[in-house]
RNA sequence: CGGGGUGUAGCGCAGCUUGGCAGCGCGCUUCGUUCGGGACGAAGAGGCCGCCGGUUCAAAUCCGGCCACCCCGACCA
């Protein structure tokens, strides 16, 4: 279904994945604009180390029962059986808990916002490319504050000003927030906060979580600070983070059987220029189309490589670029070119792309407009289809066994005082989990107590 | 850990039942013709048939053992 060969290959180690510069150039165009969105909600860059001393990890009590079976431990160093185990970190909560007790004296001292960008390791039952390998990379936010509406609300707008709108602005794929349920809740956290995207199969997958870990970790490290009212307190500790998982949703949300479609937000290459032939004067009018949409600030790529136009057409297809541009001596005589739009064939493979429907033919002159405002059509046509065929596959139920039914071929919403903890252990016996729960309106939940919360059940990957 | 499957050229595979020169497609190299949707012709390069042992005049093929990987389930961003 989608070109593989372009993104990843088993690595080394089983279950590492090894990504190929076209699959890692998107991830760092997600890179640059979710840190930049960080650096907007305050926070700011550091790097703690790979390893963690594995008594960091036991000291706090389910933090430690839910990681240790995935944990990558480090016994030799050196040539020599080390005194204590150290761990390739999973999370590094641990570790920032242990710095930030020794950074903290007062209240003036928080609210604390660090961010690290780095690979952890979780050693995985079973694998997959992309969305559970054993090593990935990330961005991992630690805070801590001085009360809980504090931390609260710095983890609320960080998954919905970093997360969720990344998410639904560059990515193109509409996202259901909400908060987990205590079952599906991250260990050690009192809350976790999820984004949830369905991916064109039906099938539930977390694009990223922000999590309030209440005074869980400040309590394990002793992070305390002496507040306005000269007494000691324990901080309030949130952690958030996305990975290269959002490089598999996005393929698994807007993948076609011609390949990937990146929206024109993120797309490394937003244009790609491909003279039919190399004439003289075609390369001449392709060189000065490049320069045009340069000066625009349109990312374009010129392929003046020497496979025939077919084979040069159906790569791009295959990458997902979003436009391109045919510049051929026919078109040119008459001052025009050919504009193909990625996004139209709605996943109807083969020779679709040829449809009328995708093709226009345009004048030269006014080109770049043109693009840029097609480009913008294209980003939001993309999250409208996504959109649709989402809401599509989202059934309002009132009942476990309709909820059942629902969640084998998409979502499944119903209030959450008719499913329940019980109804939640029947799903997860049929392979169905529970999302996440929110307000009836969609929007994030207020307090655990709501009883008109209603929640989104589905298969996950 | 349980169930199923596969190891033969860079990739995808056939050959194994019934032992007899190591094959096919794609890709790669060179030359020519091509180039508006995955070109064509000609000539080439490329192999520890997963590993170890056994049977045999002869093993990719039969027998024994081992190893690796993949898929489904249990764990999870």
């Amino acid at each position: 279904m989608l070109a593989k060969a372009e993104l990843a290959e088993s690595g080394p180690a089983r279950g590492t994945m090894i990504i190929r510069p076209y699959g890692y150039s998107l991830w760092e165009r997600m890179q640059a604009d979710v840190d930049r969105r960080i650096k907007a909600a305050g926070a700011q860059n550091a790097y703690f180390p790979l390893f963690i001393p594995h008594s960091y990890l036991e000291r706090e009590a389910a933090h430690v029962e839910g990681f240790s079976p995935e944990l990558a431990v480090v016994t030799h160093g050196g040539g020599k059986e080390l005194e204590e185990p150290l761990v390739v970190r999973p999370t590094s909560e641990t570790l920032f808990g242990a710095y930030m007790a020794k950074w903290i004296q007062s209240y003036r001292d928080l609210p604390v916002l660090l961010n690290q960008w780095a690979n952890v390791v979780r050693w995985e039952l079973r694998p997959r490319l992309f969305l559970r390998t054993s090593e990935f990379l990330w961005q991992e936010g630690h805070t801590a504050h001085e009360t809980q509406d504090e931390a609260a609300a710095y983890a609320r707008l960080i998954h919905l000003d970093v997360y969720t709108d990344f998410v639904e602005s560059v990515l193109a794929i509409p996202a259901l927030v909400g908060w987990k349920t205590p079952r599906e809740r991250f260990a050690g956290a009192t809350n976790t906060l999820t984004c949830e995207a369905m991916m064109g199969d039906g099938k539930a997958l977390q694009m990223a979580t922000s999590h309030e870990l209440g005074q869980n970790f400040a309590r394990a490290f002793d992070i305390e600070y002496l507040g306005r009212d000269g007494e000691r307190h324990h901080v309030w500790t949130t952690s958030w983070g996305s990975s290269t998982r959002m490089v598999g949703g996005l393929i698994m949300a807007h993948g076609d059987d011609n390949g990937l479609r990146i929206p024109p937000r993120l797309a490394p290459i937003q244009v790609v220029l491909l003279p039919v032939r190399d004439d003289s004067d075609v390369l001449e009018a392709v060189d000065r189309i490049a320069g045009e949409l340069d000066a625009k600030g349109l990312r374009s790529h010129l392929d003046k490589r020497s496979f025939t136009f077919g084979r040069r057409v159906n790569d791009w297809e295959l990458k997902g670029i979003p436009v391109r541009v045919e510049v051929g001596p026919r078109d040119l005589a008459t001052g025009m070119v050919t504009v193909v739009r990625r996004d139209a064939a709605g996943g109807s493979g083969g020779s679709s792309l040829r449809a009328s429907t995708a093709k226009e033919v345009v004048p030269l002159a006014g080109l770049a407009d043109r693009l840029a405002a097609l480009l913008d059509d294209i980003q939001d046509a993309m999250y409208a289809e996504a959109l649709a065929e989402r809401d599509a596959r989202i059934h309002d139920v009132a009942s476990l066994d309709e909820a059942i039914e629902a969640g084998r071929t998409g979502f499944a919403r119903l209030p959450w005082r008719v499913l329940g903890e019980e109804g939640e252990l029947r799903l997860a016996s049929e392979a169905i989990t529970v999302r996440c729960l929110q307000q009836p309106d969609g929007s994030l939940p207020e307090s655990a107590d709501q009883d008109d919360l209603v929640c989104i059940a589905g298969r996950a990957y």
